[in-house]
DNA sequence: ATAAAAAATGTGCTCGAACACATATTAAAA
DNA sequence: TTTTAATATGTGTTCGAGCACATTTTTTAT
C-alpha cells in the first residue's frame, strides 16, 4: 500500500513507454493528447514521488557554493559560522558539492570587493553572502545575478530583489526581548542603551535593536524608567562609561547592542556601589565569563552558526531536491542565562 | 582535485577489477595477498568516499519505523510531536521509508502494552518510544531487542542497555534554569515548587526538576529564600493552592514542574495582593496566554517537536547513510518570555 | 497515391555500488 | 601429467530517473 511507484510502473499502468511518462512529468512536449490524458489519469490516482536518489545519481553535476564572510580572525563574531558551514558540508558530503569559504576584511570595502571578484571568477552556482557594505553589496549582488548565480544573504538584510533568501533574526523583536528581560529584572531608574564602536557597517543593526527596545517601553504604560542612549568608541569606552556611571547614580539597567557587553561588564564589576543589570549579545568567551560571574544577567543568542547552516542547506536542497528556497528564514531569538548557556556555545 | 573517486577508478589504478576492489572494501575475502596489497596501496593514497546515493539506489529496502507515544487527544503535551514526525516524514519522503505513529492511553498500562504488541507484530526496523511506564517499558524494549528491532526513546529516560539512543533534556539542569530565572526576578521570601497531578509515570520528571531547582539555591550562598514543595491534585488544585497562598503571604515565586502552570496562573491573577513571579513549562495555549498577560514570567520549552524529529532522523540516517546513532541527544533548554514565545510555538 | 516532413513514441544507455555468477588461475590430489 | 578441487578474479545485471537517439505513426505537400 505504501509502495513507491516508479516511472516504469506509471508507464505500464498508462499503457505507454517510460519515455512518454518522462515527457509528461517534465512537460517536455511531444506527447499526443491521448497519451497525455492516459498518463495524467494514472498520476491522478497514484501518488508519484520521484526517487531523488536515482535522480541525483544520474544528474551528477558538481554544485559549487561559495560563502563570503568577514575573516573570523579579525572579528571573532563570525567564528561560529565555520561550524555551521562544516555541519552542512558534513551532512551532504555524499553528494557532489563543493562548499568553499572566502574571507574579507570587515573593515575594508576593498577587501570585500576583491573577495567577491575572486568568487565571481569561479562562477559558482550560488553564493551565501554576509553583506556588510550596503552600496557595494547591492552592486555585487547584481553582478552575481547577471551571471545567473543565486545569492542568499545572512546576518544582515539588504534590500535587493536579486536576493533569493535572507537568513537572520528580527532585530527589532530582539530589542523588544532585551527590553522585556531588563524590565523583569530591574525595578525603576535609568536604563542605558549602549552602542559600542558603531560604524556604518553595523549601524542599522544597532538602530533596529534600539528601536525595538524603546518600542517595548513606549507600549508599556506607566513605566518608571528613563532611557538614555550612549554611543561609545574604543579606546575611550572605559573612561566615558565610568564618567557616565558617576554622573548617573540611578542607572539600574544596561542594554549593550553588540557582542562587547564584556567591556561594560568589566567596568561594572569594579563599580561596587549597587547592582546594575546587564543584557547583551552573543556568547563570546568574555561574555560567558561575566555571565557566569553574575555580572551579565542575560545574553541574546544570535545563532550565527545556524544562520550559516540554513543559508547553505536551503541552497543545497534547492539544487539536489528541487526544494523551494524561502524568501526569508527568521531564526528564534534565544534567551541565555548562566544556566543554559552551555547549550548554545558552539 | 575535489574529484570523487569511484570503485572503477580504484580498480583501474590498482590494476584489478571492480569486483576485487569491492571484496577488499567489504572484507569479503577471496582476495590474493598481492591484489589486496595493490588495492590497499591505492586506498592509502586517495581518499575514497563511497557514493551513498548509488548505494541507496541499489539497496532499496523499505525501512519501517514506528513511533509509540501517548495519544495527544488525551494529553495535548504530545501534540507538537506530530509536527516533528511530519517534518521528518516530509524530509525523507523520497526514500523508501514507512514512518507510522501509534498511540496509547497514557493513563493505562494495558493500553501501552497493547500498542507495543501491535507494533511488535509489524516487525519494524526501529521503534521510537515514549517510555511512560517504567517496568513495562523495560520488558517491551527487551522484546524489541530480541527481534533485532532498534529502540530509541525520547522525552523520558529509562535505563536499559538495549536502548540505542535517548533524545531529551537534562531535567536536573532544567530545574536549575528555572531556579536561576526565579532568582533573577524575585528578591526574597518564600518560593513554592508546585507538582500538579503527580503520578508514577511523571514522578521522576518532577523530582529531577525539583532536585535541580533546590540544588541551585543550595549552591548559592546567603540566599534569602525559603523553599516549599507542594503536591497538588486535581480537582482540588484551586482550593488547596488558594489556602496555601492565604496561609503564606510571603510567597514571592512559584515554580510549576508540569505544563499546568496556567492553573496556578489563573489563581494568582485573581489574587491581587502582591506580585508573585511564576515559572513553568511548555508552550500550551493557556500558558502562552498567561505569559502574554504577564502573569507567568518565564516558560521553559521542552521542545517535544524536535525530540520526536531527532529521534526519527537519527534512525533514518543510520539506515540510509550508515551514520552512527549517538547514545544521547540532549536538546537545549530554551527560556521563553512573552516576547520570544512565538518562535517556539509549534 | 506517394514522398517528405513533422510529430509521437519507444529503446537503450548512463550514473556508482553491490552482488550473483561465470571464468580464470593456482593448488592439491590422483 | 592429468584431473579435481579450491581459490581468485572478472563480468554483467540491478536499482530509478533522465535524456539521446532510433523507430514508428501521423500529417502535410506534391
Amino acid at each position: 500500500m505504501d509502495k513507491k511507484y516508479t516511472i516504469k510502473d506509471i508507464a505500464k499502468l498508462a499503457g505507454v513507454s517510460k519515455g512518454t511518462v518522462d515527457r509528461v512529468l517534465h512537460k517536455r512536449g511531444k506527447v499526443s493528447p491521448l497519451a497525455l490524458e492516459k498518463v495524467n489519469e494514472v498520476l491522478k490516482v497514484i501518488d508519484y514521488e520521484p526517487n531523488l536518489i536515482a535522480r541525483n545519481l544520474k544528474n551528477n553535476k558538481i554544485y559549487r557554493i561559495c560563502i563570503v564572510l568577514p575573516d573570523p580572525k579579525i572579528d571573532p563574531y563570525w567564528l561560529p559560522c565555520l561550524n555551521g558551514i562544516d555541519d552542512a558540508r558534513q551532512e551532504f558530503k555524499a553528494y557532489n558539492l563543493v562548499i568553499e569559504t572566502f574571507y574579507f576584511n570587515p573593515e575594508k570595502k576593498k577587501s570585500f570587493l576583491k573577495t567577491n571578484e575572486t568568487v565571481l571568477g569561479l562562477s559558482p552556482d550560488a553564493v551565501l553572502l554576509a553583506p556588510l557594505f550596503h552600496k557595494e553589496t547591492v552592486d555585487v549582488i547584481e553582478e552575481y545575478h547577471s551571471l545567473n548565480i543565486i545569492v542568499n544573504t545572512f546576518n544582515n538584510q539588504v534590500e535587493s530583489s536579486f536576493v533569493q533568501c535572507f537568513v537572520g533574526q528580527d532585530l527589532f523583536r530582539s530589542g523588544r526581548i532585551a527590553a522585556k528581560l531588563l524590565d523583569s529584572i530591574t525595578d525603576k531608574g535609568q536604563i542605558a542603551i549602549v552602542h559600542i564602536d558603531e560604524t556604518y557597517k553595523n549601524a542599522i543593526h544597532m538602530q533596529e535593536k534600539e528601536r525595538g527596545f524603546r518600542n517595548y517601553f513606549e507600549e508599556k504604560e506607566n513605566s518608571e524608567y528613563t532611557i538614555t542612549t550612549l554611543k561609545l568608541k574604543n579606546p575611550n569606552v572605559e573612561i566615558s562609561f565610568n564618567n557616565f556611571l558617576n554622573e548617573n547614580p540611578d542607572v539600574s539597567g544596561i542594554f549593550i547592542t553588540t557582542s562587547k557587553a564584556y567591556q561594560i561588564a568589566k567596568i561594572i564589576s569594579a563599580f561596587k556601589h549597587k547592582k546594575i543589570r546587564v543584557v547583551g549579545y552573543d556568547l563570546v568567551d568574555e561574555n560567558v565569563s561575566y555571565l557566569n560571574q553574575g555580572v551579565i544577567d542575560f545574553m541574546i543568542h544570535q545563532n550565527q552558526k545556524r544562520q550559516a547552516y540554513l543559508g547553505i542547506t536551503s541552497l543545497v536542497e534547492y539544487f539536489l531536491f528541487h526544494k523551494e528556497i524561502p524568501e526569508m528564514i527568521l531564526l528564534p531569538i534565544d534567551i541565555v542565562n548562566a544556566e543554559n548557556a552551555e547549550y548554545y556555545i558552539e
